[in-house]
Formats: structure tokens, C-alpha cells, sequence
DNA sequence: AACGTTGGTCTCAAAAAGAGACTAGCACTA
DNA sequence: TAGTGCTAGTCTCTTTTTGAGACCAACGTT
């Protein structure tokens, strides 16, 4: 059992310690399985920025299925991120929003999208880099 | 065209505008759509805390199955984000560790994961009112 | 009268994920 | 010496998830 002795903590402590979380059934996992979706955090951003309807969020997110979107959506609304309005228009429309709690969730996601744009070059590198020593 | 115009932006700007991201073909999607899987920030986590061998982080996962550990392991490394290390022991033991650029993303997604699990009973709250609606 | 627009649902095919058997080489045990 | 277990995976099969696209009903426009 005794392996190499190099298991020094990677974070400080003061960051986020985790320690102690139950993997197998926390609820940290039962929030971040709705949100890990393809599409959640897309849909998410969008709304951040203002309230869309169906079809136009369809429109903003060209390659979604409407069956995808419309699941989505349904998800979103029922953890309670964002909600839906009908209005009785002559085809009923249908606005969504983003709640206080998904404007809430949505400040440290962003933090995640901007990292993800800043660094995306590092990650393409190493994409590169993984292929080309699979590649021998 | 014309639409309701309560369209006012939900962040101030100085937080994340996101305006001008074009959805269908971002670096965003191409990095997020990685990390957005079930289990990869389960196992960020995990790394972030200390490195671990294959099967510690089985054990750790307990219902992850051997597949989609290695699939995961093997799409973090191609990433950037994990290292791998083959140990020539008897049987060969392979540790898997966190590299800078893997920190560097664990820094802003810890704060979802604090996140996720301090709102955790807003979300459930938010589930059971929705699904109360939903009976009727 | 034909067509577009609304927000979906339904069905079927394709892709992804889960479950579990199987591998090889060495160590320990009976 | 044969049996068992450990290592980190892979392979196959089944189930679940996702994608593509047809279809819906009512109204407005052409």
C-alpha cells in the first residue's frame, strides 16, 4: 500500500478543501449532473444576457434539437434557474428568464466560460501534443 | 418582430457580457464540452485534492464504471488538465495527477462546486414545487 | 387556398454510457 | 504446485441518451 511519497495537497486549504465529500452521494452531485449537460450551460449564458423565446433561443443555438432544447429548458426551469411566461398572443408565445438563484449560480459559471475562453489555446495545445505522442 | 420589450440586460457588464459570443462555434463550447461530462469534475476534484492511482480513484468513485474512468482519465490528459505516470512496480501501477493548467481550472469551477452544494436546498426546494405544479 | 409562424410532441435511428466478463504477469498462500 | 488476488485496463452486450426530422392546431398573411 505504501506508494510513492510525493502527495502533497495541490490546493492550500483556504481554496476549497473537498475533503470529506461523499462521491458516491453528495449533493454537489446532484446539482452539477443537471448543469454538466451539453446544452445547460450554453442556454444559461444566454439568458444571463437577457430573456429570449423558444425560437429564438433556437435560432441563437443553431445546432440544438428542438427536442433537446425543449428538455432543457424543462430542466433549467425545474431547479428552479430560470421560468417560463405563456403570453396569449395570436400563436402563444412563450419567454424564458433567468431566476435570482440562476442569476446566482450563473456569477461563479461565468468565471468558468471566461476561463475557458482565455485559455482555450492551452487546451488546443495539448490536443495537439496528446495526438502526436498517441500518433507513434 | 416586435417583441415584449422588458429586455433589459441581467448582468451589469462589468460581470460577463457574452455578447458577441457566437454559439453554434465558440472555443467556450469546445472546452466546456469537455469538462461538462458526469464524471470530470468529479474526478478534477478528486485530483485537485492529491494524486491518485486508477484503482484509488474506483474506489473513490464508487459507481463509476471502469470504462468511463478511463475514457474520462484518457479525454482530462488529452486536455491538459491530468498527467499520467506508469510506475514499473510487479503489477504496473499508473498514478494520475493535476497539472498547472488543471489547477488553473480548478480554481474558478471549486467555486461552482461551493456553490452547487451551499444552494443545494434551494434546487430541491425548486424540484418539489415544480413537480408539485406539474401534478395537476 | 396555400403557406408561414408559434411552441412544442412523436417516432425512429444513431451515439453514448453502464454492466460485467476477460486479459497478463507477478506475489502470496494453501 | 495449484489456486487466488492484485494491477490497469479492454471487449462485448444491453440500456439509456441524444439527434434528425415529420407532424400538430390555430391564426395571419399573400
Amino acid at each position: 500500500m505504501a506508494l510513492n511519497a510525493s502527495r502533497k495537497p495541490v490546493l492550500d486549504g483556504n481554496e476549497c478543501d473537498m475533503s470529506g465529500w461523499d462521491m458516491g452521494n453528495c449533493p454537489v452531485r446532484d446539482v452539477l449532473d443537471r448543469i454538466a449537460g451539453k446544452w445547460s450551460t450554453l442556454l444559461l449564458g444566454a439568458l444571463a444576457r437577457q430573456p429570449y423565446r423558444f425560437g429564438e433561443l433556437r435560432r441563437l443555438v443553431p445546432d440544438i434539437s428542438q427536442r433537446m432544447l425543449t428538455q432543457t429548458l424543462r430542466d433549467l426551469q425545474r431547479d428552479g434557474y430560470i421560468e417560463r411566461e405563456v403570453f396569449p398572443t395570436k400563436p402563444p408565445s412563450v419567454e424564458y428568464r433567468m431566476t435570482d438563484l440562476g442569476r446566482s449560480l450563473f456569477e461563479p459559471l461565468s468565471k468558468v466560460l471566461l476561463w475557458a475562453e482565455a485559455n482555450h489555446p492551452s487546451v488546443k495545445a495539448a490536443r495537439v501534443k496528446y495526438d502526436e505522442s498517441e500518433l507513434a
